[in-house]
DNA sequence: AAATATTTTTAGGTTTGTCTAAATTTATTT
DNA sequence: AAATAAATTTAGACAAACCTAAAAATATTT
């Protein structure tokens, strides 16, 4: 069960299976978009990854992977959290810095060696994004939590994850000071645009947008 | 002062550091048997190091690496014997498991992770082979250290290095439970075979072959 | 110093993962 | 439904890093 996939091939598998937990089929424009490469060089891919039995692939079709494509992708998913857990907590980066590093370092595939991390960092949930951390198995914790847009006025809740791992979202929450575990309370909500006025933590009152609020999920208290 | 090399280059530099060590210069056969990669190969990589300036080289002759190559290497160096030390410090890899593991970490290369690693390790000075770890600067403090061969007899010393990183010498080293700052006194030596009789942390009573007493550096307590 | 052996380089080829440009297929308009 | 537009695939190239086999240079032996 532990095969070798070369860093490209892991980041197609880890990113078909980003894309297909939204859409129901992915595309190579899609794929192309996502990873910064061009659709042609994304299809010879498809085709190799297919050849493994990674991907279920017909030409011109959509596609997704197939339940091996996808156990390979929670593995270096599980990677990537524990090593941006581990930045995070343990070297002490900021929130919007541990993604990249962690795109580098998950591809040092030693089982033995993130299964050390996981033991050291005391078997951690949840990424500094609030997103779960397969556990060795490459079993997923749904998560239980609702948009913040959803949220009633006066519930406390608190963070427990934020959509998207955009820098310029993620420099905004930290600017305002939301991170994972941030208690909220929704004060008043705009219709005109979306707009929320927040309470943040009991104390600073802010004003979050539309997107912003459709970006950030929270557990009710 | 932060350029990108690849793996490959980052790995030809670090080796032709540790050959020009020995010798005082390397050849293209020397460099080929370190790297496990045919002559050829070394050639045509020699020949881009030596457009990049981080190498001298003519053809046919011995090369050693330019001071800007030997300061890259010294950063590698850092970067591997860092990762070395958290490897078996903070994640309690057994002394052999370190070295091919740090192998692949090495190359992930962000100066900030780095210097929060050995921020978080409190800035280590050698790495559990007992080599130095060199500073953000790439400076290295020589090891002022003797090979066990030539310790006096019943002179308390402890390990500080081990020459070789030869997996056999140190699962060897690792059975007979001799470790860095395990402490030594030389008991018998047989001029016969230059066999050592020593005595492990004031216990246990080992011999050591000739070649084992010469891949042990140590210093007098 | 000539002959042989060793080392190193050159020449040409392979694989991986990317690219551009052209061809093809699917989707959308009119 | 035909025409146009958009997405996808094929074809052909390229760079990095390796390879093998042959040629060239250096070393060693006789």
């Amino acid at each position: 069960m532990q095969c070798k996939y070369s860093p490209a091939e892991e980041n197609y598998l880890k990113t078909i299976f980003h894309l297909q937990q939204a859409e129901d089929g992915v595309s190579t424009g899609n794929l192309s978009a996502a990873l910064h490469t061009r659709p042609a060089s994304v299809t010879d891919m498809l085709k190799k990854l297919k050849e493994k039995k990674l991907v279920t692939y017909t030409p011109y079709k959509k596609f997704r992977l197939t339940q091996k494509g996808k156990n390979i992708a929670l593995h270096i998913i599980r990677r990537h959290r524990l090593w941006e857990y581990f930045l995070a907590e343990t070297l002490h980066f900021s929130w919007d810095e541990v993604h990249d590093l962690a795109e580098e370092l998950e591809h040092v595939s030693s089982d033995k060696l993130i299964d050390k991390l996981d033991a050291f960092l005391s078997f951690p949930r949840f990424d500094p994004h609030g997103d779960p951390i397969p556990d060795q198995h490459g079993n997923l914790k749904e998560r239980p939590q609702i948009m913040l847009a959803d949220v009633g006025p006066d519930t406390p809740v608190h963070v427990v994850a934020v959509a998207s791992r955009d820098l310029q979202l993620l420099e905004l929450l930290q600017h305002v000071g939301i991170g994972i575990g941030t208690t909220i309370e929704v004060k008043k909500k705009f219709d005109f645009d979306g707009t929320m006025e927040v309470k943040v933590n009991h104390k600073k009152i802010i004003q979050l947008s539309d997107h912003s609020v459709k970006s950030i999920f929270v557990k009710i208290d």
